[in-house]
Formats: structure tokens, C-alpha cells, sequence
DNA sequence: AATGAATGAGCGTTCATTCAT
DNA sequence: AATGAATGAACGCTCATTCAT
């Protein structure tokens, strides 16, 4: 009985597996490709409880996309970075977003097709947009603190860095099948790996420092 | 009759109708998203003439790769850099190169939705990849002659500052709806493109000069 | 408290409610159009209270059957027409059955329902019928009356008075849609529905004078 | 062969029968309750089929719409009453009539079903109302013949006539079974149609007579 | 070279009802 | 008396592709 029932009358379970579910799916195929029938299947329910739970799948898709920017922010906020000196607290920052991205490319794909879908959905969600407003203040602590102790320009915006440490690690994730199959010389994964990582912080280094 | 047959019997122009077409539909909804059916109604013919004159949607949409890959190298070779110094050579290489992807968007969608797929398209043409060359060694050319000439480092690799130009050019254009969503500032579109064309300038130049 | 619970523990108030909601709904869409769903939403309550209070979706339209054919039987022996002339009762009486019809066009809509499905549930509540009888004994009772005085002939069957009143008064209401689409002159909706009236009046008059 | 290809590659036939098959599933669940797949099998194709070669369900209760009124207008203008006396004509109008309606309660059932759909598609159709224009027309001759031979009241609107019979056929069709569980007598069928259709030739002379 | 007809498989969603308290 | 969770069956419609000329 207790075995028959395991998955029975546990309805925040089933809501947190078919949330799981949905971020694969939707990773892999995107809003419009992924399909109800396989998202129940790997949370071991039914379409019809999909549609029970989250009403229908844009819904279901928004959903996800939050799901997918808090755990991004509430990793990135867990580095404590502020007892680290500034040039070791943005290389520690870019290395741990770096890795985060690459260990994390089903998030990166969601983000690649709301993108393909001009943001439609993203937009509607108020609360995607306070979820990540901690990635600006975070960064800005760091800059803040270079500048005064001399070792960080005074010109470049904290926008900027964002978006050119975002930039790399995203295109590592998102642009590899093309890039690498274009470009690539064959190399071990994770002598790639090493290399854009080690791109990745020295090209924002470079960028910010005097 | 003349007009009546207009689009008949000229079955060159209906392929290339149909590739047009095709490059639209695909970037907008990917390969699998795209319809036939949109595709036919762009090129002013029916679904019935795509698949006789492509066999499938899958050999259309590699030929759409192709098309993509090759008008991008076309473009960059034709700017003539060898007759600019190092550094106004660099600088205007990624100047063309954000110039292009953001007049290109549909371009770059492609690549986008090719990398969801996991590049299981590109890697079946080996024509992609021949087209492709020529962009390392433009760049190696100019990293060379900054070399010689003492103002670039000589620790970098090609292939990396390729990869750092392409990925703040590509970011800009294929992440800009999560990014700005998230990020902007409600800053005029014109200031944004050209704050984020000077970003992707400065970047690499401080990346490659000594 | 009080605001928080006040619609609930009154069961009988909830009921009614239903009811009410259910022969909007029949109305509205039929037996097998209408959704247990809107009622619910219409009676301020949930589906599951519907199914709990009704058992069933062919219960709840059975008593709203009853509903219906019960107030339109209470209106009519309200009238109080034996103190009035035989041609002046007559005359009243389908001027108020007209009425009764204009103004209840929900009612009229239920029994157009009832009526595609075949008289399926109509046939089984004994109730329906027996609170019909006064119908004919109403009219019969003033034919009776202008035989004896001489003005109405002793001829007609008192059913097919019934019968040619409800089917002008019904058509009225029933047809209204498809009828004045077809053959209607735009005329303004008071004009056509004082037209009908007089129409409905004039007929049976003339069927059953000398 | 030929037996197996029997109902291949003959479009108009097979639309033929799908209009066919559709004007009895409207007629029988109306245009919400007519299911896709049972017009399929009653034309003995596919619902595939019915969607390739009408589009959508609604387009196609449109055509069974102007289907229905096409029929019934042609047989109408096949009468041939200019030939008769007005009496005679009107009579053996309103007798067809009667007749038409019986016969085809399928018909009466789509037009009662677009009733309650409050006239949404007929509205539709300006075909359909081109088609109807015969109607009045005809009964106009006749009543205009009767006016100047004097039988005929000179006060009683064309499209008040045609109400009148329309009610009465309609309404023994289309109400007969409330109307016949509530009032009937236990008739025979046959004895019920004669008496209903000399009502409607009665009431009608009456209405219309000097 | 070109095309109308035909088709199987599958999708997201809806619905009345039952389960289990 | 009241209710959240669960569910099987079905529906209209879409799509890339093949058939047959």
C-alpha cells in the first residue's frame, strides 16, 4: 500500500518532479518542441496532471524559466566574494560563473530559445526580473572596491563587465557545437574547457584593471 | 500569359525563392519549428514544390547552413585589412564583425537554433567547414603583424580572440531579449548598439596588446 | 468571519444557486454543451459542489427541466382570465403567452435543447406532465365559453389552439436568429416584436371565430 | 483494383458525402456536439479527409448551412402554383410546406441548432440569404393574385404569412416531443401528422381569407 | 517540371467524474 | 457538509510526406 502509493497524495513532490522535467524538456526542445506526453514521462505522471498542476504549458514554461534564474542567482550569491581582495574576488567570480555555465547547459539552452522567442515570456515574469537584480549589486561591490584600492579603472561600467563575462561563458555552453566543429582543433575536452576558462578570466582582467 | 507566368518555369529562381524563404522560416522557428507550409507562402509557391525541389526539410535546412556560413566569410573577407596597421586592422575587424551580426540577426538565430540541435546538421557538411577557413587566417595575419611590430602579445592564441570577438558579437545580438530584459536600462536602443560595439573593441584590444 | 463564510454552510441557498446558474447555462449551450465548470463559476462555487449536491450533470438538467416548466405553468394561472370576456380572454391570454415567451427566451432555449435530444429526459419526470394539465384546462375553458356565446366555433380541438398559439409564440423566440436574418427588413426590434404580437393575436382570433 | 480504389481519386464525390454525413451529425448533436470523427466514418473516409477538404469544422457547418436552405428553397420554387387558383395555390403551399418540414426533420434540426448558436454562422453566409430571396417572392405572387380576385384581405404582410406557416410546420417538427409528452393524447403518429397539417392549412386560410 | 489528393501519427487541451479524506 | 487531487477518454487540428498522374 505505502509502495502502491508512494507517488500518490504528494502533490508539492509532483509538482517540484514535473518542474525537474519540464527544465529538461524544455532544454532540449525549447517551448514550443518540447512535448507534454515526455515531460509527464520522466516525472512519472501523466499529461493530464501537467495540465492539472500547471494549467497549460506556457504557463508551465514560465515557471521553469524562474525556476531556472533563482538557482542561477542563489549559486552566484552563495560565493562570498567579499572577503576576497578585488582582483581575487573577479577572477573567482568569473571562474565560478564560467563553471556554472558549463555545468549547467540545460539552463543555457532554456535561456538560447526564450531568446529565439524575443523574450516573449521572460517578460511577463515581474519576478524573473527581482530574482536577478543581485548580479549587478554583487558586481558592483567588486568593482567598487578595485577602484579605491587603485588597481581597477574608473571608466568601465558594471554593465559592461557583466555582459563581457556573460558573453564568454554563455558562448562556451551555447555556441560550442558550431564554434568547435568550425574551429576546433581536436583538443581534449578538457584541455578546451581549461583554455576559455582561463580566456574568460583573463580577458575580463585585462578589461577592467589599470 | 506573360504575367500569368511569371513564376513558372524557372525553377533556378523558385530554389532560390525557397532557400530565402527557407533562411527566414528557420530563423525564426528553428528546424524543427519552421513550417513548410510558411516556407511555400514566402516563395509565393506551395509545400508540394518545396519538398520536389529540396527532397526534405532536413537537406533544406543544411542548405540554409550553408548559405548562412557563406555569406558570413564573404563579407569579412572583403574588408581589405591588410593594408591598415595592427591595431586599426583589429579594430576594424571587430567593428565589421558586430556590424555584421547585428544587421544579421537572422544569421545568427540559425547558428543558435544549430547549437540546440547540437550541431547535428553543420557537422554533415564538410563545404560548411572548408567556407569557414578563411576566418582564423585573416586573424592570425593581423595578430602576426602586431606581433612583429611589438604591440601585441605574443601568449595569445588566434582561435581564442576569435572566439572572444564572436562572443560578445553574438551575446549582442542572441541574448539581447533575457539580457536587456534583465539588465537594461531602458537606454535608447542607438546608445545601447554603440556602447556595447565600443565594449566589444576595447575588450579585445586590451585582450591582445601588450 | 461572518464576510468570510458567507456563502457557505447554507446549503439550500447553494442549491438554488446552482440551479439558477444551471439554467443559464443549459440554456446557453444545451445539455451537452454546458459546462459543469460555468455553472460552477456562475453560482460562486466549484465544480466538485456541483457533482456533490446534483450527482450528475443529467440529474441537475432534469431539475432544471422542472424549473423551467414550472414557472412557466405558475405565470399562466395567474392570469385570472374568467372574468373576462371569451374573445377578450383569448386575446389576453396569447398576448401574455407571447410576453411570457419574449421576456423568457432562456426557457425557450432549454425546451429547444430538450428537443433535439428527442424528449430524452423531458419523458422521464412524471412531475413535468402532471404540472402542465392546467394549460388545457385554461383554454378549454374559455372555448367553452365564447361556444356558449356564440362567437367562437365548435370546431376546433382546444390542443390545436394550444398548439397554434405556442407555435407563433415559439417561433417568435426560437426562430428569431435565422428568420429575421433571412427575411427581415431591419426594422427596429420594438416594431418587430409589437408585428409578431399582433400577428399571434389576429391568427388565433380568426382560427377560432365564426 | 477497381473495387479497392472505389473511393479514391473522385474528390467531388467524396466531398459530396462528407456534406452529406455532416448535415445528419449537425443535425444530430449540432455544431459543437457533431463529432469530426463520426462524419469521417459516415462518408467512409477519414477525419483527416474532412479537414483537407473543408478546412475546419466550422467552415464546414457553413456549407451544411447553405446546403439545407438551398434544398428547401428548391424544392419550393419546383411547386409550380402559378398555375392555380389563390385559394388552391396557398393551400397546396402551406401543404408542401407542412410536408418539406416533416420529412426532412434533419434540416429543421440544423436550423434550430443555429438558433441557439443565436444565428452566429448563418450571419456568415450572404450566399444563404440570396438563396432564400425565392421565398417571399413566391408567397407575394399568390397573395397579390388572391387581393386582386377579392379573397384575399389586403391588409396582411407577406412576411407575416410566411411567419405564420413557418411557425406551424416548424413547431410540429422541432417541439414535437415536449410538446407531445406534455399534450398528446396517445394518437397514432399518422392521425397527429393529418391533424397538424390541416391546422396549418386552416389557420392559414383564415388568417389570410376576406 | 509540376501538382491535387491523400494520409498516419501525434499534439495540447477539455471534461465529467471518482478517490480519499 | 465539503473539498483538493487525480484521471481516462476523446476532440479538433497540424504536419511532413507519399501517391498517382
Amino acid at each position: 500500500m505505502a509502495v502502491q502509493n508512494k507517488r500518490k497524495n504528494d502533490p508539492q513532490g509532483l509538482k517540484r518532479r514535473i518542474l525537474e522535467s519540464a527544465v529538461q524538456a524544455f532544454a532540449e526542445s525549447g517551448m514550443q518542441g518540447a512535448r507534454l506526453e515526455q515531460i509527464a514521462e520522466l516525472a512519472d505522471t501523466t499529461k493530464r496532471m501537467v495540465v492539472y498542476h500547471f494549467g497549460n504549458k506556457e504557463s508551465l514554461y514560465i515557471a521553469v524559466l524562474e525556476d531556472v534564474y533563482q538557482h542561477i542567482r542563489e549559486h552566484e550569491v552563495a560565493l562570498n566574494l567579499a572577503v576576497l581582495s578585488p582582483e581575487e574576488a573577479m577572477a573567482k567570480l568569473v571562474e565560478a560563473s564560467f563553471d556554472y555555465h558549463a555545468t549547467h547547459p540545460d539552463y543555457m539552452r532554456v535561456i538560447c530559445s526564450e531568446n529565439l522567442l524575443r523574450g516573449r515570456y521572460i517578460r511577463q515574469s515581474a519576478r524573473i526580473r527581482s530574482v536577478n537584480q543581485s548580479a549587478l549589486e554583487l558586481l558592483d561591490d567588486i568593482l567598487q572596491r578595485g577602484r579605491d584600492a587603485g588597481c581597477f579603472r574608473d571608466d568601465v561600467a558594471t554593465v559592461d563587465v557583466h555582459r563581457l563575462i556573460s558573453s564568454i561563458c554563455f558562448h562556451h555552453v551555447s555556441n560550442r557545437y558550431t564554434f568547435n566543429t568550425l574551429f576546433g582543433d581536436n583538443a581534449q575536452d578538457r584541455e578546451l574547457v581549461a583554455q576559455n576558462r582561463h580566456l574568460a578570466v583573463t580577458a575580463t582582467l585585462r578589461y577592467v584593471s589599470q
